[in-house]
DNA sequence: AGGTGGCTTTCAATGGTTGGAATAGTATTG
DNA sequence: CAATACTATTCCAACCATTGAAAGCCACCT
């Protein structure tokens, strides 16, 4: 520190060698390790995880013991390690994921039972929608997302319900964004999204269509918490031809509703009406 | 370390006030403030966190703060910190926790449509059940436990199940230590317990009366992975009186065995048939 | 106004952390 | 079967992130 690196005037590289990247905080060197699992990455060897989170073999041991100790990951017989279910407990008490979902569930299970189609509940982290919870029949349609994955918020119903949803500062740094490509969804132009987010908060649906898996059509709508905030969303995915999306809307509205109302949230009687009312 | 102490030699404590206690792997402590969070505590504020992790404030805001950056943990609008949803995305990679459950989450569904009663999974984590899921209709029996909550093995119907497919050094551990007596259960002498677990690897099937939170019967039957290890136990739980345990039974066993098959497991033609029968 | 309690920032001392090197173990290859 | 390549583990001295008392804020209560 106050020493000045005075003696060094090598030729070029002061790869004297020593601590090559030394200095990163302890906590977001073990997250990094977390981070490295995947859906494709379920169970990794030592230097797998060193590998992919960038550290060497012994400090990456270190702290992959420490949380095995713990339980936030387990190690199997053959050496590799996966994630943990004590990790998976705390997880549980999030009340953005096992939370909503817990309290939604039975709504969900209504809806799925009378449809029998894809049933999805999502929140929203950061820029993209993450998959609560899925409920499908063994013989659905083929879907493109699973339980813990990723969603973009422009090409999904349930993320345009969630972008609809968010406030109006982070809409606005999102659709300044270029929108990244996704398959077999139509691209929408700015005009038109801003149209259709307006629609969403509106109506309480949205609605897409996508061919890429298979031909399918969403149609989502939103999930209110008790300040009146979207929490999540709900949809439903359904081949396309088969039921209409307008007879298919007033039953996802409904179920979503049904859900809001047991987070505390107090319906209005339209939601185009939302003044002063008081329970 | 390596300097003797010899220049103390002060009345009494070594009091001098500097740091009391320092020394933990700042992992541990990061992983401790996870575990404060339960099921009564989902949000906390600083204080509270730092209080009953042990530490000072500053040390736990700064820990926090990591935890915060990464997802690990949420901050709400009143300045409480949740469970973060990126925590739960990781988690839900937990082959153990949500891999079983998403292949078994079908099958509880065709079970509880059929039955409308309390259906449970769950593994163990060292000497209790973990409970993955639940099913309930919104108008079935109280219940005792919550999805990510504990059970008890020697108690507890899935508990049993867990126990009896346990290795047998495990199983004589757990015997060794004296039962603790939950409420409702009928006390199991260890005799009758070996008697029982035996029973419950030739049939299948482990079966569990309780009074406390209500009367009710719990059926539960083992799930097997690919390698024949008991993973999972699923279970169904009636008001005493309503449907005979004998006619659940099969209902459960024949469940489990989808799941098992599921998994990869080759179930032999009779539980008691086990020999060298190959595919 | 004074007091209380929670939250945040600062900062110098320090001990946990670090990773190269060496060793043991294991799979793959010639 | 030795040679090779890779992974896992143990050691240890240098070092830097970590630590927590102290003090400043802010909000709330009396």
């Amino acid at each position: 520190m106050t020493a000045t690196p005075d003696t060094d005037a090598p030729t070029e590289a002061p790869a004297r060698g020593k601590r090559p990247k030394q200095g990163e905080p302890v906590i977001d060197r073990a997250l990094s390790l977390l981070a490295v699992f995947s859906d494709r990455r379920r169970a990794l060897t030592l230097s797998e995880l060193a590998r992919h989170a960038d550290m060497p073999a012994p400090t990456a041991l270190r702290l992959i013991s420490r949380l095995v100790a713990w339980g936030a990951l387990e190690r199997l017989d053959d050496g590799r390690y996966v994630v943990g279910v004590r990790l998976w407990e705390v997880a549980s008490l999030s009340p953005r994921g096992h939370g909503v979902r817990e309290i939604a569930l039975p709504y969900l299970e209504d809806l799925f039972e009378v449809t029998r189609h894809h049933v999805l509940l999502a929140v929203r982290d950061n820029e993209e929608a993450v998959l609560i919870e899925r409920l499908s029949s063994k013989d659905a349609t083929e879907v493109a997302y699973r339980v813990g994955g990723r969603a973009p918020l422009r090409s999904t119903a349930v993320g345009l319900v969630l972008l609809a949803g968010a406030d109006q500062h982070f809409q606005e740094a999102i659709m300044a964004k270029p929108a990244e490509k996704e398959p077999g969804v139509a691209e929408m132009p700015e005009g038109q999204l801003r149209r259709t987010l307006s629609d969403v908060r509106r109506t309480g649906i949205a609605m897409i269509r996508r061919s890429h898996p298979s031909m399918t059509v969403s149609v989502a709508s939103p999930i209110f918490d008790a300040q009146g905030s979207v929490v999540a969303a709900l949809s439903i995915v359904v081949p396309d031809g088969s039921t209409p999306p307008n007879v298919l809307a007033p039953a996802v509205r409904a179920t979503a509703r049904a859900v809001s109302r047991n987070l505390g949230h107090q319906a209005t009687v339209s939601t185009e009406v939302r003044t002063h009312s008081r329970g």
